[in-house]
DNA sequence: AAAAAATTTTACCGTGTGGTAAAAATATTT
DNA sequence: AAATATTTTTACCACACGGTAAAATTTTTT
């Protein structure tokens, strides 16, 4: 039975899972500091660590955040038509990720640079059964003929793989481009070459 | 006028520049410890303290060594016959890299999330050269109607994100597979699937 | 307006971490 | 074998970092 959270709580606590976002999306779990943590939020440490009492919890809470809303990301695509539609459109959920929750995606990053220790627990049999049911649905398209016969699973690594790399090597695509996924005629040109080249590369 | 390296410098600098690059690869430059670079390469901490003087500079150390083993990766290929050929063959050695420096990749996965502060000064012009140097020759290509028009960065990102992705995810990749790069069935399936989808995505 | 509850600040503490000094031990050269 | 140079260990130090206690302040409720 949990009191009702108060509005500098709820206010406080968003600020927090802000910055921890960014902080931890930069340093990892390890070398992120609840001092960074705090400066970033605009608050004093003990402030901070009034809303969350450790840095383990901010980070658990920051990886809860960012996996619902990747969940959902991986969720939201539809079976609805056509492979070429179905692969359009998860790609573009995926950009469209990519590009809103960049820091969300560099936190992930990290997480499984460190091994993953806690999003192997948190994620678990949740990820493979959706990965379960995309490998499916791909099976089915090549059964009926309507792509060519590939390993399901890596075209879906080469689709998280090339959208993440846009959110989580940014830094070093914008010393080669001078863009970013922000940009919105870039942002548009890389979702349509990669687009192209995996319909290009799996329609029959 | 540098002094001939001792028998035991060799050894001892080799041993600490492999366990930096684990530790690095996991933890980043700032997660790192020196404690737990010196556990791993099986010495005390003065000891290391010895042969690297400081944190940074073991950093330093490992960060060149890897650089210029991806260098030479990206050099390593040549433009010497037809598009499917030079791609292949590029996608190759990418894989090669990915497999055989699997914890130097993630190292510089880490130095880029960090904002690549290194990287970028380290790197600068060489890789900005060698990335004009391929873009221009996907250009080439393009005119000359060998392939299908598309923006040369992307299909370049492209294959980086997807090779790199099996080094730096796979934690990840192993938890929905059981599988890693090591394993050599697993190894030619992904590099062949990932290959195919390329190709055929951009081959007219 | 007074009382109660929630929030913020100040002043800390123990431990982890980067790094050093100097003695002890080991290798190498003479 | 003695002398010298190199390597390793022991014993530290200063500061960063995670976290706490309690007083001071602000907000909310009565």
């Amino acid at each position: 039975m949990q009191k009702k959270r108060s509005r500098i709580q709820i206010i406080n606590q968003q600020k927090v899972l802000d910055a921890g976002t960014e902080v931890f999306a930069k340093y990892g779990s390890r070398g992120a500091t609840i001092d960074q943590i705090a400066e970033m939020a605009g608050m004093s440490k003990p402030n901070l660590l009034y809303y969350f009492k450790s840095k383990k919890e901010i980070y658990l809470a920051v990886l809860e955040q960012t996996l619902n809303k990747w969940l959902q990301c991986l969720m939201e695509w539809q079976v609805t038509g056509s492979p070429e539609e179905t692969i359009t459109n998860y790609i573009n959920k995926k950009f469209e990720f990519s590009r809103d929750h960049a820091a969300g995606s560099r936190v992930f990053a990290n997480e499984i640079l460190e091994g993953a220790p806690i999003l192997k627990s948190l994620l678990g049999e949740e990820l493979m059964r959706l990965v379960g049911e995309d490998t499916r649905v791909i099976k089915g398209w090549i059964k009926d003929d309507l792509i060519r016969p590939i390993e399901p699973i890596h075209l879906i690594f080469m689709i998280w793989a090339v959208t993440q790399h846009y959110a989580d090597f940014s830094a070093q695509i914008e010393t080669l481009t001078g863009k970013t996924l922000d940009d919105e005629k870039f942002y548009k040109q890389a979702k349509k070459t990669v687009t192209q080249i995996i319909l290009n590369g799996v329609l029959k």
